[in-house]
DNA sequence: CAAAATCACTATATCGTTACAGTTTTCCCA
DNA sequence: TGGGAAAACTGTAACGATATAGTGATTTTG
């Protein structure tokens, strides 16, 4: 009844198989183009039947939206940007970190825009860069300090993005976060059972939020086990292998050198290694060794140490996810998650 | 003289700080939205000193170029996109792949998407969504094989696209790709030298190009320097670290067990590594291993193992630069790198 | 039974950009 | 001096989608 192909012949689109569009789907439908849009949008006022019809054309036609059609009208781009340091690729997170928010985006409409910054100064250029040209609905941040700037700024501009890594600014936002108190207290804890009482700590550098929570575990490990801390703040997690590699020897040779060793990082580990048994100790036997390790590496080639997983999937599919709800406009205290170390041998 | 605000005035863009588009530069400069457009363009008919003029305003108001707009209007997107196997993630080759193109990429107006997919036999699936919903104006794909089908779509569209790794077709098409037959010839003479003559190849998964290639200098290297091949099939570079371990472990207390080995992972080599020591084997002395490595994990831990660098880093520059050139029309035999083994202790 | 409300659908304008087809103005040359 | 061409600029339409403001039937309601 409804299929009158009224006033005016609609255009047939013109090629045969290029891409179709709205158009397309008006034209083999006899509807029109807004009645098209409207249908497949699941508006209220459109007749089932035609949805239905609207909706089985569609499919059979391999419709998809035109991305930049809509984001030229609505302004959204259905797009995530991760914006990353380089400084990442040494600590190698960003691989399973891309895997882990792809997983995630995979269902979903959002395609993935990878955008790293040179130096440590430069952080607040892509999200500059993000806000001003309105490059994508979400950004994905890490690195995160007490105060950071990029976190003031999105917040100001109140535009939808997740951290990881906490901030201390009394603002509430999305994160994900590994536990590295926990992980610091209870590597102490492992110290102290092996009857080691000096220790050091392999840290991050000193402007990083997850700084602070590393060193408090730390410290408070060294209260409730009695132990000492050893002081180390020659080199930090973002040194280069060589660096700390270097300075762990001159730390280990001097006098009241430390027995135990904590360690944020497995490829830290590695160069703390080295450096101990240059300096003629053995794991186990003079110094212990607990580290984050991300692969089977350190646990095969060098069992003593003893290590504590961190899932950085993980952490990449819950980004995703609460960036993708905080675009959807659920509360930021909703969207806040915490891991905790995994003892190695489980998954 | 020029600058007449002509019949009927043009209206003055909205918002104050909103961002600016060609009308607000047209508005500034008194000309029109066309003339603006051209003169950005520096196209021949517009006046030198009114090309100065609007470029002056431009760079004054930071203006850039609406993405949308530009890509509903030419399809130009200005996006590479990265097409990545879950497999990957494994060998932890992400990480400085990507930053190798975003190094490339940021010099330009292109953008990084990251575009995963599941198992190998979906592989084709990225490629047919960039090139139904013309996602990008390029793509990277990796891990190819002699008979690559995504290559031959590709191909076939005339759709630029550069591949890490070579493919066997008659095709000829932008690559990157290491020289895996020089690194196992390489690896072979090294072993040969150590006085070994019974040796194993850790080896890609059969059906990917660069198999045949390590698998051939090996080969090469055997019958050059008179050794003998012990097969190794089990297992290859994608099966799971505690897989090649059990599979080594079987094999070295096989009669007639290899006394050298070849391994083209370093994460594979620490599998390795594990299995010879858990059979009480000692490195350098039973047995001698050579091996690719990216970080310096078994230099340091096992230093007995000869190691050879693969510069993914620099295989992200080259793939960039080669779409884009390929992009902008350059002839695909030109597009074509190799790199090569870097010995261990050089950059 | 006329006025109001509801239902199902549609035309138009617009987002920012560029291809194309003009329009003036100036200048040159026969 | 008039015709033609070159130089410099501009208006319109279109890319594909959607927000807004309709239109014309049909149904409800007082």
């Amino acid at each position: 009844m409804k299929n009158r192909l009224s006033e005016g012949a609609r255009a047939a689109p013109a090629g045969t198989n290029e891409r179709p569009t709205l158009k397309t789907i008006a034209f083999m439908t006899g509807l029109g183009i807004t009645t098209v849009s409207r249908a497949l949008k699941d508006a209220p006022d459109i007749g089932t039947e035609t949805k239905e019809r609207v909706r089985l054309v569609a499919a059979q036609i391999g419709y998809q939206p035109n991305r930049a059609g809509v984001r030229l009208r609505t302004g959204k781009t259905n797009v995530i940007s991760l914006i990353l340091s380089l400084e990442e690729e040494i600590m190698g997170l960003t691989s399973p970190m891309v895997i882990g928010i792809s997983e995630v985006l995979a269902t979903t409409q959002y395609h993935l825009v990878v955008t790293p910054y040179r130096a440590q100064g430069n952080a607040l250029d892509p999200v500059r860069y993000v806000l001003e040209t309105g490059a994508a609905d979400g950004v994905i941040i890490s690195r995160t300090e007490p105060k950071d700037p990029r976190v003031a700024l999105m917040m100001e501009r109140n535009f939808p993005f997740a951290t990881h890594g906490r901030t201390e600014m009394g603002l509430t936002h999305p994160y994900h976060d590994f536990d590295n108190e926990r992980f610091a207290y209870e590597a102490v804890r492992k110290l102290v059972e092996q009857g080691r009482k000096r220790l050091v700590l392999l840290q991050p550098p000193p402007y990083l939020t997850f700084y602070l929570h590393m060193r408090a575990g730390f410290e408070r490990g060294i209260r409730d086990f009695g132990a000492t801390a050893v002081p180390f703040n020659e080199v930090n997690l973002d040194s280069s292998l060589v660096d700390i590699r270097r300075a762990a020897e001159n730390l280990l040779r001097a006098p009241n050198a430390p027995d135990g060793i904590v360690s944020g990082s497995g490829s830290g580990a590695v160069a703390l290694v080295a450096a101990l048994e240059a300096d003629g100790l053995k794991l186990g036997e003079h110094i212990d060794l607990v580290s984050k390790e991300s692969q089977m590496l350190l646990q095969w080639l060098r069992p003593e140490v003893m290590t504590m997983r961190e899932d950085i999937r993980l952490a990449g599919r819950e980004l995703a996810k609460a960036v993708i709800a905080r675009i959807e406009g659920r509360a930021p205290e909703e969207l806040q998650t915490l891991s905790y170390p995994i003892p190695t041998g489980e998954t």
